[in-house]
RNA sequence: CGCGGGAUGGAGGAGUGGUACCUCGGGAGGCUCAUAACCUCCAGACUCCGGUUCGAAUCCGGAUCCCGCAACCA
């Protein structure tokens, strides 16, 4: 038994829940909920990222005290806990009190090693986005979001993170073959290193920009949004207290993250954490983006599916599955509602739907009592490897490999037939399909929670169950 | 020549030198326990151009297109 921390990035509130989102909580739930079964002690958590600039600004043009706005928004992603059955332990908001103390603590901690400093930032200006705009994002000298608007240069002094002190430190962390998946997303990184880390800006003016942590000592400055939010991933622990050092001292750490991440989870919060002289995180797992119609989602195109379109037509075991197990885990995956729609049906209703029918309806009629409860062997290494190597689909395609073989088992030998002639021949036949039904339900405890109870409890029973899995 | 990844039947995936595999979808049969389900069989593919090799989806070079780092958003 070891003790195991998985968290997700945390949503940034200014938008609704994405679907992207969805796909990344749920690897993380599918991880924890499998460590679980395997008898670890795991800690698994996410929450929301509510400072920064979009998000003032988002709440000032809908009229809102920014407060209530990021509490509305908070909810909207609480919810998915309830709509995706998620096993979370903790969720943890970048306003709440413990968080911001962590936050403070970790820039003390990185100011004391020396890796925080003050230095004059000039720049280009942009009033309408109300940041500094790049050279390289410049559009004929003008900012692409605000052509009317001349960049202003101005100078603000602000915190700097002294990058550049870990230009040698990084690479020995990113060595460790495992502690990027998939591999060439290490690759990746390490690369960006060798291109040279410059320091960055950590924090803002609080006259241009108030809804932020303090920076420690300075009441004119607030952290920079995301050197605060990384902090969550141990804030939520109640570093430097409470459970930090059982799950992320003594345990094993995974973050889960999306693809556009790299730079922030596995180069500057690793920086951060070499700075305050933390253990590094284990592991970072990348997944991909799904597309929509072979487009990114946007509202513009009208092609967004969210969430909670998704539990609503499909339900939230199926909706589990099709994002575990049609969206690939590190690559892009394309979605529509016809693609939904057939994957749905073939595999759930005709699958796994229609094959627990088969069998439960047979002893229901066939089996004078309900068979006891099989014994269960380790889970196949078809599965358990796959999972293991974030191949979430491949442990799906194991199960259904163990559906479809089932259902032509019964096919090949025909109970219902040989019951007619052989009565104790048929009960021992169908006996035995109702215990590999087992532990196929068994299997889907990660993935399908609220199917796997179903399907176990029928088993154990001797009922059939009404509409797992109904037709669209 | 900024860095990195990718292109396999209609769709999604596997396959790092030796008869191209799986799932869905399509077509034809079979079966009747089941949610018009299930089983069997069939058709159909390695982006393009070169090279290495007895032999290339796989290795090398080049081209084209796609994606991330890199402008509402995961």
């Amino acid at each position: 038994m070891t003790n195991k921390y998985i968290t997700t990035t945390l949503p940034y509130v200014n938008a609704d829940p994405h679907v992207g989102f969805a796909l990344e909580i749920l690897q993380a739930d599918l991880l924890a909920r499998h460590w679980r079964l395997q008898g670890n002690d795991v800690f698994f958590s996410t929450g929301t990222d509510e400072h920064g600039q979009k998000i003032l600004q988002k709440a000032e043009e809908e009229g809102k005290d920014v407060q209530e706005y990021v509490d509305h928004f908070a909810e909207q992603f609480k919810k998915l806990k309830e709509a995706l059955n998620l096993s979370n332990d903790a969720f943890i908001r970048t306003t709440d009190e413990n968080h911001i103390k962590a936050a403070q603590e970790i820039w003390k901690r990185c100011e004391a090693k020396g890796d925080i400093y003050k230095k004059k930032y000039k720049g280009l200006y942009c009033v309408g986005d109300e940041a500094f705009l790049k050279e390289s994002e410049l559009v004929d000298g003008k900012c692409p979001n605000h052509p009317t608007m001349d960049p202003v240069e101005i100078e603000e002094e602000n915190y700097f993170f002294r990058f550049s002190n870990y230009q040698d430190a990084l690479p020995k962390y990113l060595e460790r073959e495992d502690s990027i998946i998939p591999d060439w997303r290490r690759k990746e990184a390490i690369e960006f290193v060798k291109n040279g880390l410059e320091d960055f800006s950590i924090s803002r003016e609080k006259e241009r920009l108030s809804w932020g942590v303090p920076v420690p000592g300075d009441d004119s400055q607030v952290m920079y949004v995301w050197f605060d939010a990384l902090t969550n991933y141990i804030s939520t622990l109640g570093w430097p207290e409470g459970d930090f050092k059982k799950y992320w001292e003594e345990g094993e750490t995974l973050q889960v993250a999306g693809k556009d991440q790299v730079r922030f989870q596995s180069l500057i919060w690793q920086a951060m954490l070499l700075s305050a002289d933390i253990k590094n995180t284990d592991q970072v797992f990348y997944h991909g983006f799904i597309t929509s119609g072979g487009a990114k989602m946007s509202k513009s195109v009208g092609n967004v599916i969210s969430p909670y379109e998704l539990t609503d037509k499909y339900g939230t075991d199926a909706t589990r599955y099709l994002l575990l197990r049609h969206v690939h885990p590190v690559d892009d995956s394309d979605i529509t509602w016809e693609k939904l729609d057939e994957w749905y049906t073939a595999n759930l209703v005709n699958g796994i739907g229609n094959l627990t029918a088969r069998i439960t309806k047979l002893a229901e009629t066939h089996l004078e009592s309900p068979i006891e409860t099989p014994e269960l062997t380790p889970m196949p290494s078809e599965y358990t490897d796959a999972i293991n190597n974030f191949k979430f689909n491949e442990a799906l395609d194991h199960v259904w490999s163990l559906i479809g073989a089932l259902d032509k088992r019964i096919t090949d030998e025909e109970p219902f037939k040989v019951v007619k002639t052989d009565v104790e021949k048929g009960r021992e036949l169908i006996a035995e399909y109702l215990e590999e039904l087992y532990v196929i339900g068994v299997l889907l405890e990660a993935t399908l929670p609220e199917a796997s109870g179903v399907i176990k409890k029928s088993v154990l029973e001797n009922t059939k169950p009404e509409g797992l899995f109904a037709r669209l």
